[in-house]
DNA sequence: GCTTGACCTTCCTGTTGCTGGAAGCCTTAT
DNA sequence: ATAAGGCTTCCAGCAACAGGAAGGTCAAGC
């Protein structure tokens, strides 16, 4: 299938999907006419990819966890060390943002919101120490 | 004061200073050898600049702070709605993030996680709906 | 059989925010 | 005098694509 049909089958877009080829994540065949063409099995790699990044994988990594879904003897701990390192990545990710988040609001909170120009956002990004 | 100093003053990489004088954050003056000279004034900046980049907050939205930051007749009603909004995509990101640590969370919890291939993990990037 | 329009191809550029390195001055200390 | 370190510029590249130009191809309709 032509790769229109696979960037609606896989939910990528067609752009993306050159790109995954150019970086060696699939390697679709080729027809007569030069245009690629997909298998079934490639559509599902492009699906795994999608849903892969989408939960925060980077490309690297998916390459890693594509290696091991062609690997029929890879042993599942693998597999579930790398998720759940990713896991801790996201929890320490989640209280960084949470932290800025306070830190942001507090700001605002305390922040008049008028025409005045003193404003407490500035000062506290000027010369806060938090 | 040399480029070095204000990077430890302002707790920005050298590198970075050359970079936000490229892209005129900033713009300090020059001694007869060459050397950029930085004024106290273009540490605050700098300091300015790591904080706000700390929060979150682009290049492009420090560009509009600090032009805030330099007009003495602002309102700060602006400064309060760029805070406000930025405080509302830290949340966005903040729930993508929660629900996507949950989906990994919940794949890795249902993975045995040893020598057998068969993993829950990978079969589920490859043909889950969630 | 010819045109139209939708697709496909490659190649090049730009994005965001830096970071690293190379080659070559300048300064400071010994 | 010399060596180490800091400063300068410029060039390259990272992630992960997105946009667009220039051109080839294909199927349908008239």
């Amino acid at each position: 299938m032509k790769i229109g049909d696979a960037a609606q089958r896989s939910g990528l877009p067609a752009k993306t999907i050159r790109y995954y080829e150019e970086i060696e994540l699939v390697a679709p065949a080729r027809g007569a006419n030069g245009y690629r063409d997909y298998s079934d099995n490639d559509v599902h790699r492009l699906a795994f990819l999608r849903r892969a990044r989408g939960l925060g994988f980077s490309v690297a990594e998916c390459r890693a966890l594509l290696s091991l879904y062609d690997d029929d003897s890879r042993a599942s701990a693998d597999v579930k060390r790398m998720a759940l390192a990713k896991v801790g990545e996201i929890d320490a990710k989640l209280a960084e943002l949470t932290s800025l988040r306070d830190t942001l609001a507090r700001l605002a909170a305390t922040c008049h919101g008028d025409d005045r120009p003193d404003c407490p956002i500035i000062e506290g990004l000027a010369g806060a120490t938090s």
